[in-house]
DNA sequence: TAAAAAAATGTGTGCCTACACATATTAATG
DNA sequence: CATTAATATGTGTAGGCACACATTTTTTTA
């Protein structure tokens, strides 16, 4: 099957009369063109529909990018982070042979200080874009006013630090998230029923908690008709099983009538756990698909899970980079991922679309 | 920043001590190379870590794809499938530089013939591949016979036909779509109440439809706490307002108690002007995000739609053949998209992923 | 008006691969 | 051992583009 040939650089010399020298530098506005064969190029481009070939210009101008991501480490095989992880990593190789190439860095977020050493190791490496998931407001705020200074330009991903020059932002709005999560808790519940808000804190996460919470309560309070129960939000220092179920069980004791169940966090498996142990009928719902929810979602443990594309994330930031890069695309300031609503009946639909592409050549 | 070169074929062919040509003959399995220098060739690709340019390559090969796609016409403007194309064109936009080009024919719902005529077009145009949305059975067995014969590839899309050489199906599980409804309906009502399942005939959509409502079914009676009351389904055979709204308000008058509508296809707006209109609370879910679905939605008509990315499922398909052209990749051959939930609440951030791509250069 | 300077335009090479073709090496045959 | 056949290996080119450099044309200056 034959079809027409794309327009060439040569294609359009033919038409104006000139060396394929001077169509670059009409393309590639290098000036040194006298006007009428300017004008007779830039006729050539329009009427030819002139496109060029990206695959040609990468090969020829041979250029080669290096990004650096910088997210907290993946201390359990499935946590939440391996995901964005894995979205950087099949992004990339779909840019490979565009010469785009990343080295992933990893921070504990436990430890500010092993924050500061990558992001100082990132800035000797002097790479030409980061994508940082900047958890620990201070210490990114004093590594992205380093690279403001040497003009690397970084995406925000999952979380935000307001007015900075990153180049996007894409992640969940955590406001609306908590909008989603007020809506299918009422949907579940009658309007009196008692809530309970569970946070739990590590590291800078409790301003995004805040705002998620707000955006709960902020569901339930903008009608008359729901949220008249009690909404209790209780924060528990610790992500350890032990601290948290010693809470949760004071908790329940004064509170019994709790009906439903919201955790801000990815841990509603350690709840859902209980609840099953002791046999609560307690609506639960929480954030993301780690598998640990997953295997409690599919218990009947956990009612509605939210997430927020953490693969697809990864993968938006680097196609953001590289599209900057080479197209010169500028993207939107902030990209709000959808919020997906995961139930029992359609998680393996998801879970598929998690697992890795199948086998190469 | 610089950073190592990626491995050349002139890296390996020196490495191994032949010219580029003999590196060439192992990459390719061509044979005609003596097995001492084969087997150090490939040694120098696994020492190098060589991978070979995608770029380089398609440009050396200057093959070009055609393929075609053979939707439903798009009615409205805004109508259903207006989606799936405009995944397809997106994708081959990504792709043109690599010779990928896609003629898209359309056929009407309600003509079978219209199916016939562009059938045969795209059998007389040859093309290397071939997205096709079967929605006529009958007629897309006797294309799908031809491409098989003539060894085209083609990729189902949205609708599959069982049992068939397709390279992948790519669209919905409808039982499981059933499923999600039943679901969502059950978290909305209380187990007495009555639920109405709508469906429209339009074309050969039935055989779907029927599934759909079987697994909206099989949710409601694999439990026996749910689903005590009626579940009555409705078939009308149009789509026009006026017929639907007149057998509506038949089926309401005879059945006041409905509290639940579940519409098996895109056109829950209908339904939703309707109840609002006659301020009937009942609960309605529907299927994809349609401007008239949204719309309704926004204004708290619809409870849940329930969207299978229509956008996506173009794009696939095209990264389906093009991959399969080009890196002999083999897809499975049912992908079933994910059943995206959606809300009032989180509407918008769906929308947002649907609206066309920024500015480019 | 010749020479020098400036501006405009054209040419050639590299990027990496695939493939046709040319050449070199080895094996087989009389 | 010379000759042919078979096999192995190397070379050249195309593909579209960017860029450095060479060459031509025009303008300016003495």
């Amino acid at each position: 099957m034959s079809t027409k040939r794309k327009t060439t650089i040569q294609d359009l010399a033919d038409y104006a009369n000139v060396s394929i020298g001077t169509v670059d530098r009409v393309i590639h506005k290098r000036g040194k063109v006298s006007p009428d064969k300017q004008k007779k190029v830039e006729e050539a481009i329009k009427k030819l529909n002139f496109n060029p070939n990206l695959l040609a210009r990468t090969l020829a101008l041979g250029q080669q990018f290096v990004i650096c991501s910088l997210f907290p480490g993946t201390t359990h095989p499935n946590s939440y982070w391996s995901l964005p992880k894995r979205g950087v990593t099949e992004a990339v190789v779909d840019y490979r042979d565009y010469g785009l190439e990343c080295h992933a860095m990893e921070y504990s977020l436990f430890d500010e200080l092993s924050f500061v050493e990558k992001a100082d190791a990132i800035i000797d490496m002097n790479p030409d874009g980061v994508i940082l998931a900047p958890l620990f407001e201070k210490e990114s705020l004093l590594f992205i006013k380093k690279l403001d200074e040497k003009k690397i330009p970084y995406v925000f991903i999952d979380a935000v630090i307001p007015n900075q020059k990153n180049l996007s932002y894409i992640g969940p709005d955590l406001k609306g998230s908590g909008h989603v999560a007020g809506k299918l808790m009422s949907s579940m519940l009658n309007s009196f029923d008692d809530i309970l808000i569970l946070n739990f804190v590590k590291g800078l996460e409790n301003s995004h908690i805040n705002i998620i919470e707000k955006g709960f309560r902020e569901f339930f309070s903008s009608s008359k008709d729901l949220g008249n129960g009690k909404i209790n939000s209780v924060t528990v220092p610790s992500i350890e099983e032990a601290d948290i179920t010693r809470e949760l069980t004071k908790y329940y004791i004064k509170n019994p009538e709790t009906k439903g169940v919201f955790v801000t966090n990815s841990r509603a498996h350690i709840i859902a756990k209980y609840h099953a142990m002791h046999e609560l009928p307690i609506k639960l719902i929480g954030f993301d698909m780690l598998e640990a929810n997953i295997l409690e979602m599919k218990n009947g443990n956990i009612d509605f899970l939210i997430s927020q594309r953490p693969i697809s994330q990864g993968a938006m930031a680097v196609k953001t980079l590289f599209e900057f890069f080479v197209q010169k695309k500028t993207p939107a300031k902030i990209r709000h991922v959808p919020l997906d609503i995961i139930i029992k009946e359609n998680i393996d639909y998801h879970i598929k679309l998690q697992e890795p592409v199948n086998d190469k050549l």
